[in-house]
DNA sequence: TTTGCATTATTTGTATACAAAAGCATAATC
DNA sequence: GATTATGCTTTTGTATACAAATAATGCAAA
């Protein structure tokens, strides 16, 4: 069959804004499918059919997927393949206590060095995140609501905490699109909101206190105390896919 | 020139058992290069050089360089090759508060469920590291440090929290090579010693307060106040290596 | 001697070809 | 009928070839 896409770098208007370069773009367009759960947890994502429809060669598919792999977001199987991640109940524990860890560090240093400008930013972002709700774009919102905490750690202005805060932000919306009971989700732009006032007004106690509380309602809302009773093999049995390999001891990354 | 090494994956044994892959080779080899000071911050990392020493393409190198530089030990530009990261004073501050904060984590979670084999293994750790000052071995001795750190990490069953830690030990590293004042260095290993007994009698308050020491004096030994002085062109402007290029706005990465 | 430009050479970026491994289906055996 | 064997297909892993970008060199001019 001929080549899907002959789009070079095309949608890009639409998704992160990238500086361009063509497994960033290819980069950008997984990670939102990801989170935007237009791919599901566990899907199989092939190199030479993802170089089809990106129009790219595997070379770049490969370099793509390894980054997502390293920020977990992706599951690498050597000689096995990649697919969507799809975090146990005991990952998912693990992440939030980490991203709770992080968020608090990132609030008060936030309090501290954020500039109007980068406020000013965070209320775009927020605007934005609630329109995409009210609109029932449920998969763009989770995504911006992940961007905005990203861009909070940029404001903190400490360069490892960016980096964890990406890794587990992604990972939050996979747990997100996994976990979440049904009803209709996250008013979460609200606490952010709140959350930004708190940090214009330089009350760090406030603002963090904002954030906990920020943070136990969204695993409030996740059902991962019983994980069990899914109709869904995969589901059920995700939490083997990575570790199952013929090698004696399990294997050890991450 | 002939190929230098016909070496499949023989020095394994040496370094960092690592699961036997090539690439896991390759990486292995250069991150401990890095570590034990056999390769200078600021030194270019050609891909065929290495390709060359090592007998395997630039494809492996590569995704070796790739995942180095992921981690913050090497430093990739576009189109110019890698370079092995010299971090700054401010980055070298902002890795420091970042390892605070997941290092009083790990202490607290490692109280809480290090098992009796993981604290013989530190054990064996610790003494490997005497053993290594002992001698005169500072590379290795600061290598086997930060697996220490990392082993503790793993301690504490939380996966984010481990490839942090990765992540921060690793820059520390580096951050140790390049900034530690002359002097014999590191008498840490006593530290790590008091470290594990606090941890394995499961006083949480004493294990983090002999942590949130320990790192003092890590960076108590450092002379990063004052960065100047040098009469080396290359180190006093290295801060700018990474973000020089054409593009208007600086490159956003990381 | 230094500065600017053009040409050459080196190095990285990407695609592709080949090798190896895993998955799948069919067939043979118990 | 179920289970294991075996060959075929698909997919991943690695090397290499080619294109593009960057750095180096030499020369000319100020």
């Amino acid at each position: 069959m001929s080549q899907q896409l002959p789009l070079k770098k095309p949608t890009r208007a639409s998704k992160s804004p990238r500086s361009g370069t063509q497994d960033d773009v290819v980069y950008a367009h997984i990670f939102d499918a990801i989170l935007e759960q237009r791919l599901a947890p566990g899907t199989k994502l092939s190199e030479e059919a993802l170089g089809e429809i990106f129009g790219v060669s595997r070379t770049i598919i490969r370099r793509a997927l390894s980054r997502l792999g390293h920020e977990g977001v992706v599951l690498l199987r050597p000689n096995r393949g990649a697919v969507v991640a799809s975090p146990s109940v005991e990952e998912a524990r693990q992440i939030f206590y980490a991203r709770r860890l992080v968020e608090k560090a990132i609030t008060e240093l936030a309090v501290e060095h954020a500039t109007a400008e980068q406020l000013a930013e965070l209320r775009r972002l927020v605007s934005e995140e609630q329109a995409c709700f009210s609109r029932g774009d449920r998969g763009a919102g989770i995504r911006l609501s992940g961007e905005f905490h990203l861009k909070l750690a940029e404001a903190a202005k400490n360069a490892p905490l960016v980096g964890f805060q990406r890794s587990l932000v992604s990972q939050t919306s996979l747990i997100i699109a996994q976990y979440e009971s049904g009803g209709r989700s996250h008013c979460s732009y609200d606490e952010h909101n709140r959350l930004i006032d708190a940090i214009e007004s330089r009350d760090a106690a406030k603002a963090v206190e904002l954030m906990m509380h920020h943070m136990d309602h969204i695993d409030g809302k996740l059902n991962l105390e019983e994980e069990g009773a899914s109709d869904d093999l995969h589901a059920v049995f995700s939490h083997l896919l990575g570790t199952r390999k013929k090698s004696p001891r399990g294997a050890d990354r991450l």
